[in-house]
DNA sequence: AGCACGCCGACT
DNA sequence: GTCGGCGTGCTC
């Protein structure tokens, strides 16, 4: 009998299997893929995932390492997530140890054990007295006995603050014999009783069909896009849908984008259900991450609110998967493992055999081109609730006006007349600071960053300079540093130069600046949001922060200070963020008896894209922009994957790409892929930033097969390149940005 | 990645 | 004399 080789998934970049021999005295029959070892790694010790057991390796047998410790008696993650882990390792070319570390909640990977939290409790100890004579000098003491007394029970240690209890009165208390503590399994909540807390909203037709569309599919894999305008009510056709998975002893998986976590969806929720809600977030604990993961995956939780990385939630019972705002782009992870949550969520529901639901006022072009092809069942909500207006779009031409800190006259007089009628004007400018560039007027010297290719941005409240891309600030200069002369002046204006000028444009209204700047104070946003929710007639400046998860009932003009940026960008996909972006502002104005109004700045008022957009509406921009795309034989209509690189002296990353291109195009050649473009290398468009080099790599193919086939043979003769060290690299397959 | 080893520059 | 910079090698 050979003896057992465990292939183990290990922490660690590189895109192979660790095999060890098992820890002694560990029968082969107590080990299954996917429980976690304890094993030598180098220098070090490491947690690993079983992915096989096999009989023979490749690694000579003295190389060999025996595994420390196993650290599970059931795999932790069930099989199905398990699957997904190896699907998305595959797909985005990523480390699959890696890839575990980014699925499983922190405390996992550490190797705390896979079971509902254990959970202290205090009781009274035998014989212990309230009236204890030793606590007469210690009425802090005396009261937290009385208080756990009154627990018969015992209080779990998590409570003690709720009942105003200090530890160190309980510790002091155990010290003298008055108080013990307990460790019992932590009693999981027990769901009975009806799941509505009120009653559900009447639906108007359109919901009601999409209701009862998706009801239809409980029970299978399908995937809808549902397209509702702001104010379409989305959300109550998810809570409708949850209510009935819920009711077919089901649970139900919500993402929602990093933004929205605010209480205002949570609140939503706990209202609608008597229901156990487990909500995974990046303000959640590694502690309550696990418990909430554990609750998830042993069923005693019914729905499971998160952002991105919740997709990795196991459930025992799954039911339905929701994407809210499904166009959002904080579903794409940035960093490492390049994931993107609403792709992997189809695919998940598609495992699993569950529907999905991807709702957005402002659906992605790949999500409509989905729909179009079929992939999709699209539901669309085109009536707003309370028959409210839908706003009124009006490009302005500003081409040869003059800007008074990015304002033109004739937006100036629309503010002037909201705001004497009583309503509030909300100004949306996506650019923080003062003013973007400070500019020498005699000598034309910039204010660039040393370590980036980009000016800093002049901040004139915290008089410095600040490179947005990096970080690095300095006190802007008094005069010149190159010729000497004091005529230095901002160019550009960004929301706090907007705000100073209509501070003074508006002496009788107050002018309520709301960007990462103003808000970065604890507590500073909710003391805005409680103004502007006074409802008396004010201007408020902001950048997208403004756009997402608020409502504004008295705004009832919507200024864009500058649409340009999106409409003649080196990005592919500026236009499409830019059109969601103009509509989620315009959503957050008005309501049924004052409809909003929306002035768009632009020097390309005769822009096909704005004209579809403002005339026609969202769907008609899509549609233009999806032939757009096609013609471009851009995404959806092509696949990308970008290889980025940099280095600390200029030219290595090109070096390194222009070998990984020669890689490729022998691959290429040898497996004989056709429809496989590579473009570049080429600069990023910010080739220097933080001190670093950039460059990419751009493929480009029109079928998914070949360009993975490329990339599965690609990566490990990457890994090889002499440079690949010294070099820092990764691949970004369905990059969102070309940056 | 994380860690060790090894070889050259400015300092307690 | 050494502390420490980062090149380079390795991980079953």
């Amino acid at each position: 009998m050979p003896i057992p080789i465990l292939r183990l998934a290990l922490p660690s970049p590189l895109r192979r299997l660790f095999d060890y021999r098992a820890p002694d005295s560990v029968p082969r029959t107590a080990l299954q893929p996917g429980m976690r070892l304890r094993v030598p790694f180098g220098r070090r010790e490491v947690i690993g995932v079983l992915v096989e057991i096999t009989d023979q390796s490749d690694v000579p047998e003295a190389k060999l390492k025996t595994a420390l410790e196993v650290l599970d008696i059931q795999p932790p993650l069930p099989a199905a997530l398990f699957k997904l882990c190896l699907w998305t390792a595959q797909y985005y070319q990523h480390s699959l140890g890696d890839t575990f570390s980014w699925a499983l909640p922190t405390l996992l990977r550490q190797g705390e054990p896979a079971e509902a939290r254990q959970e202290r409790f205090w009781h009274l100890a035998e014989g212990a007295r309230v009236d204890d004579p030793r606590l007469a000098r210690a009425p802090r003491q005396r009261e937290a006995l009385k208080t756990i007394a009154q627990h018969p029970h015992g209080v779990a240690h998590a409570l003690l603050a709720k009942l105003q209890l200090s530890k160190d009165s309980l510790d002091l208390l155990r010290q003298k014999g008055l108080l013990r503590m307990e460790v019992r399994r932590y009693a999981p909540a027990e769901h009975h009783g009806s799941w509505l807390l009120q009653p559900e909203l009447t639906l108007n037709p359109q919901q009601r069909l999409a209701v009862e569309a998706v009801r239809a599919g409980l029970g299978g894999y399908q995937a809808f896009l549902l397209a509702g305008v702001t104010g379409s009510g989305k959300t109550e056709v998810y809570l409708q849908l949850i209510h009935q998975v819920l009711a077919a002893g089901r649970q139900a998986l919500v993402l929602i984008p990093e933004i929205n976590l605010g209480p205002q969806t949570l609140a939503r929720f706990e209202r609608r259900f008597n229901a156990r809600i487990a909500l995974l977030h990046s303000n959640v604990n590694d502690r309550e991450r696990l418990d909430a993961w554990l609750a998830a995956r042993d069923g005693e939780a019914d729905i499971i609110i998160g952002t991105r990385s919740a997709l990795f939630t196991p459930m025992k019972n799954p039911g339905l998967i929701i994407i809210d705002e499904e166009h959002d782009a904080s579903y794409k992870q940035q960093e490492g493992l390049r994931y993107h949550a609403r792709d992997l969520a189809v695919v998940r529901a598609r495992q699993e055999n569950l529907p999905i639901v991807l709702g957005s006022a402002t659906p992605s072009l790949e999500s409509l081109h989905n729909a179009h092809s079929g992939r999709y069942a699209l539901l669309k909500l085109t009536e707003r609730a309370g028959g409210a207006q839908p706003p009124q779009f009006h490009r302005l031409d500003v081409r040869s006006r003059p800007l008074d800190s990015g304002i033109s006259g004739p937006l100036q007089q629309a503010m002037a007349q909201t705001l004497a009628a009583g309503q509030q004007v909300l100004v949306f400018l996506n650019r923080r600071g003062f003013a973007p560039t400070l500019l020498c007027h005699d000598c034309g010297w910039l204010s660039q960053c040393p370590r980036c290719d980009a000016r800093m941005t002049l901040h004139q409240r915290h008089n410095e300079l600040r490179c947005h891309h990096c970080g690095h600030c300095e006190r802007p200069p008094s005069n010149c540093p190159s010729c000497r002369h004091v005529d230095l002046r901002p160019v550009g204006a960004g929301t706090e130069r907007a705000e100073e000028r209509l501070a003074v444009l508006f002496p009788d209204y107050p002018v309520l600046r709301i960007d990462r700047d103003s808000t970065a104070r604890k507590g500073a946003m909710d003391q805005l949001l409680g103004t502007i929710n006074r409802g008396e007639p004010c201007l408020l400046v902001g950048t997208q922060m403004l756009a997402k998860g608020h409502h504004f009932p008295r705004v009832t003009l919507v200024a864009i200070l500058d649409a340009d940026g999106g409409l003649f960008s080196a990005d592919f996909r500026a236009s499409e963020r830019m059109a969601q972006l103009i509509l989620q502002v315009a959503g957050r104005a008005g309501r049924a008896e004052e409809p909003g109004q929306v002035i768009i700045q632009t020097h390309l008022a005769d822009h096909p894209l704005l004209v579809q957009l403002t005339e026609q509406g969202y769907f008609a921009f899509a549609e233009q922009a999806l032939s757009e795309r096609r013609a471009a034989g851009l995404p959806p209509f092509s696949h990308l994957a970008l290889l980025r690189a940099e280095a600390h002296k200029p030219g290595q990353a090109e070096a390194f790409l222009d070998d990984a291109c020669a890689e490729a195009e022998g691959l290429l050649g040898a497996l004989l892929l056709g429809g496989v473009e590579l473009l570049g290398p080429v600069p990023a468009p910010m080739e220097r930033r933080a001190g670093r080099f950039r460059a990419q790599l751009l493929l480009q193919a029109s079928a998914r097969a070949p360009l993975h086939r490329l990339m599965a043979a690609w990566l490990p003769l990457l890994e090889q390149l002499p440079d690949s060290r010294t070099v820092r690299w990764s691949l970004d397959v369905d990059p969102i940005d070309l940056f």
